[in-house]
DNA sequence: ACCTAGATGCGAGCAGTGCGCAAGAGCCTA
DNA sequence: TAGGCTCTTGCGCACTGCTCGCATCTAGGT
């Protein structure tokens, strides 16, 4: 399936459901289709400014949000700084260094056997999408301190 | 031991470290230490104002910082709103209800196999004590389905 | 008692995000 | 194809959570 359709099936989801299709919205569909992962509402914002000059900030969140209700995208918060979004088909968990702020995707199949217990001891239903894990990553755990990690 | 010889401990520490034992610093780990739960840094400042009423909430921001630096205490993101600190003492990871934002805290060792996978596909060292999955807890999952969940 | 590094109070400032409002535009109906 | 209802948008302000600069103060070694 191509992209552009991948776009029209999304707005066609969202008139379903009462909602309309503008220029705004199927631009931004656009460029989460497209684009790389990880993307803050910031970096989206920019991506949708080379298409569509005058779309506002806040309209790129008021998208976002709506997009994320209707399950298309989801949202989650990498450690620090701003919120980051991308589609909900990418299922994978996220590690994230502490120190350096890198995001190691990892499939959603890691989390399985901690979903389930989860379910089971407390009721809690874990959500794949939205899975982020702090810790170190391999090059910063090298060294003590973030200098010495950089000079090996 | 008692709480105020931990408190005793950790300006110790402090010191040991060319750092200053001032009684905002004391106030406050007091207050860490007598509290169980995840709190915010605006709800610590509410606590040592109890005992300290001219502790700035910069101070409180500051000494946080510094506290983490030494390992004594460290903070979550646990979702949105505010981070939130306890004791690094408490190891445990957190559930976190991407709905109702409570969270439940679940021991430590529900992470192991999580994290032994990391280390050795990713060479990632899990951090337990920074761990937060989001979801949604038995009672926002009780008879809804997660769309029309989310709209609410 | 004195000196100095370190800590504090205070306010300004910043990033990320939400909100209210009036104007604009999609989509339904006729 | 026009009319009109309702949703969406641009705009800008406001808010939260947090950080910083600076002048003042203080802990603690001498």
């Amino acid at each position: 399936m191509g992209e552009s359709d991948l776009v029209e099936d999304a707005l066609a989801l969202l008139r379903g459901q009462g909602g309309r299709v503008t220029s705004s919205r199927r631009v931004l569909l656009r460029c989460l289709f497209d684009g790389r992962e990880h993307r803050t509402a910031e970096e989206l914002a920019a991506a949708v400014k080379e298409l569509a000059p005058d779309v506002h900030l806040s309209t790129i969140y008021r998208n976002l949000d709506e997009l994320e209700r209707l399950g298309i995208v989801v949202h989650a918060h990498l450690g620090h700084g701003p919120a980051t979004y991308h589609l909900a088909s990418e299922t994978h968990g996220h590690f994230v260094c502490a120190q350096c702020g890198s995001a190691i995707e990892a499939p959603a199949a890691m989390f399985g056997s901690l979903a389930r217990t989860a379910w089971r001891r407390y009721g809690f239903e874990t959500d794949p999408r939205h899975f982020a894990v702090l810790g170190r990553c391999a090059t910063c755990a090298c060294g003590t301190d973030p200098v010495a990690a950089r000079r090996r």
